[in-house]
DNA sequence: CTCTCACTAGAGCGATCTATCTAGTGATGC
DNA sequence: GCATCACTAGATAGATCGCTCTAGTGAGAG
């Protein structure tokens, strides 16, 4: 069994995943790590702030390895970003429409109302598209291509998300999907 | 003075753009609104779910007529499109990164927690697809293009709105408007 | 064996949440 | 002039919020 603070890591994660941050509550977390109430305050005794912004780090930050996954291990970038969006359409599907973006709910909720909690997603966003920009650079790309294709990949990635969950489709990951390919196909002509 | 009804309704979108649906509390809306609380459960008897519906409706559908403004009465779709974001980019940075989609972050608090409230998301997402599939179709795309197309429009900008909220920036948003730009120009070749 | 301290354990505080309830007001129809 | 009813007004209930506090436990150091 994991340790106690990474059981809290792990269960505010998924809270904040499917109910927000606002939604979530200390007693929930609590409760679904199975710890006891004293050791959150314990390990984060700057409290629920504390917690979210090293959640959103944790949680978001390992999501930038999936450019390496996906697309810097593909034979060429368009290939790579239809798995990428397929691959993110069928775990969408097995969960129920739940699993997503581990960061997008928080970083909606908290951009006008929390900047300390603010900084930590756009940490883990600038992190993702200089990780994207680095793997599409490998490609070949310019410095700038690169930066933009990155730009397109996060952005529509994260409104198909948004339409994905709220419709109860995979129709806008496969067509975002399609766009951003076709895109990259467009810089990279000779291949 | 606008009435009651209209002003709580007004009072509530505002709050969940900024904070979100369980962000937003009752008494916050009626003060805002300069309300009675009992007015509150008068014209909304089904409480905060009835109201959150509601809102959602009235404050999404209206968003459709963008399609209109800003692309169906331009010369081509591409011009149009980066007037969009443009404008879009215009007014984030003049509220301070705060107006951005009316329903966004509420579509995601609501996705896996609420069905009633996802539908009416739902609702709205598909109402903003219809009419963008009819406006670019009017431009000579087929059915299918159209579809397509108002789909990399409306989650581009939904998933730029994420990140420039986030990073404070509009490089997002201007990226994500050159792409969907661009894919809308390799769609319409003969112009 | 004892001291220390990281951690466990949860009761409870003040504030706030949504929702209900009663009372009062004022325009309209008869 | 009176009855009706849509609406105003806000106190209050009951639950939950984030957080603080005290007490207890148990492994490792000396």
């Amino acid at each position: 069994m994991a340790s106690t603070r990474e059981r809290i890591v792990t269960a505010t994660a998924e809270l904040f995943r499917r109910n927000g941050y606002t939604g979530t509550g200390l007693k929930q977390i609590v409760s679904r790590a199975e710890a006891p109430f004293g050791s959150l305050y314990h390990f984060f005794p700057g409290g629920k702030k504390q917690l979210g912004t090293e959640v959103i780090r944790e949680a978001g930050l390992p999501y930038a390895a999936l450019f390496d996954i996906y697309i810097a291990s593909a034979d060429d970038p368009v290939t790579g970003i239809e798995d990428a969006f397929a691959g993110a359409a069928e775990t969408l599907v097995e969960t129920d429409y739940a699993d997503a973006c581990p960061i997008a709910t928080v970083a909606l909720e908290v951009a006008s109302t929390d900047d300390g909690l603010r900084r930590a997603t756009a940490e883990v966003f600038e992190a993702w598209l200089d990780k994207g920009t680095e793997v599409y650079a490998a490609f070949g790309l310019s410095r700038r291509d690169a930066r933009a294709l990155a730009i397109a990949t996060v952005t529509s990635l994260e409104g198909a998300f948004v339409l994905s969950r709220s419709l109860r489709s995979t129709e806008p990951l496969e067509a975002a999907g399609r766009a951003v390919a076709a895109q990259a196909g467009n810089l990279l002509p000779n291949r």
